[in-house]
DNA sequence: CAAAAATGCGACCGTTCGTTCACATGTGAT
DNA sequence: ATCACATGTGAACGAACGGTCGCATTTTTG
């Protein structure tokens, strides 16, 4: 039960501050529901700030390592069909972890409060996903699928959209199918806009 | 100081909830910033949580107003620069004005807290955009200036950007001269790519 | 197996929280 | 002038908070 109860403290605390925030969530609650006296956690953490800011050393790393090195960018697709596919494996993939979606719904929720969360926020939500795609266009226009523009600013036009989506079924997760269905309708409208 | 008080309530609160979030702000803290006693605030809400249900009821009213009667949509340009000078006004209002700010911002705080926020959320930040532009590309469509094409679809590649790089600029307002260039930027690119 | 380190627990501490209360003061109507 | 009502205040309340402590139990280590 030792090195399990920290971790298991640690995805308590990931599902209650993306629900209820860093403030709205109390030392009580969370153990109790871990099935653990209040003062056990204090073993494993020194203080409930400290959870937070483990908590956010995960998230950075875990980003870091997951969408961070070059090896991890999407594959640049041999035809604009394979930029549905690719596009929609992922969004399936970060709408539905569960770690990923209390990531991103914490991040939203104490952004302007941490300024470690804040410039998260901003990778995840932005810059991240333009740099990610950023090579996908530029290696498609070489391949002759879109015509040549700028490939950051593509990038950029097509994640934006896409991004918005998936923090609606952050939001409203009933809206999900509605939301993956959009996602795919925009995709294939992109396409059509800029295919040569 | 009768009906006064009860505004300045309301805008402190405002303040310190887009800030630190509805359980990160405490009475206290809120009545002493406005050189009022602890309990003098009790005259005006019943609790806290009154605070945030008639916060709530504001912006509701203050974006239906604003933002949901039809004589308040945009008008349909009649070149495609004066798209860029309508986009570019919005754009300036919605990031200097520090009340809409706020409100965005303690939108992004409880959205997953509060039902109604998270509507009026979803409105803010995705529907309330696409159905305000949609209108726009489909009279531009109309006059010859866009090519035939989904308006509402348009509509929605065109606010979602934008409204990530306003986003950008509520999390680290420094960067809102860079924002607002690249948003110009993407406006002009968006015409670019649409125009007959 | 024994010593030591790690882990869990309930009682408890001081603080802060939202809220209430008795009371003072100001203000508008009769 | 008087009465009623609205507004403001400091003291105080009970509850909930983050955190500590002494002690029991388990696990690891030599």
């Amino acid at each position: 039960m030792a090195k399990d109860t920290k971790a298991r403290i640690l995805a308590t605390a990931l599902e209650m501050f993306s629900k209820n925030g860093y403030a709205g969530t109390n030392i009580r609650e969370l153990t109790s529901s871990l099935g653990l006296g209040k003062s056990s956690m204090y073993r494993h953490f020194n203080s409930k700030e400290e959870i937070w800011n483990t908590l956010l050393d995960e998230m950075i790393a875990y980003y870091t390592s997951r969408f961070g090195s070059p090896e991890h960018l999407p594959p640049v697709p041999e035809s604009p069909e394979e930029l549905v596919v690719i596009t929609m494996r992922m969004v399936d993939f970060t709408v539905h972890d569960e770690k990923i979606v209390m990531t991103r719904k914490v991040l939203a929720v104490e952004q302007f409060r941490d300024d470690r969360a804040r410039e998260l926020a901003s990778r995840h939500f932005l810059t991240g996903l333009t740099a990610m795609f950023t090579p996908v266009f530029s290696g498609m226009m070489d391949r002759g699928l879109l015509r040549r523009d700028d490939p950051e600013m593509l990038a950029f036009a097509y994640t934006a959209p896409i991004s918005a989506l998936i923090h609606l079924c952050d939001r409203e997760p009933e809206k999900t199918p509605d939301a993956m269905a959009r996602i795919e309708a925009f995709c294939r409208h992109f396409i059509r806009t800029y295919k040569i």
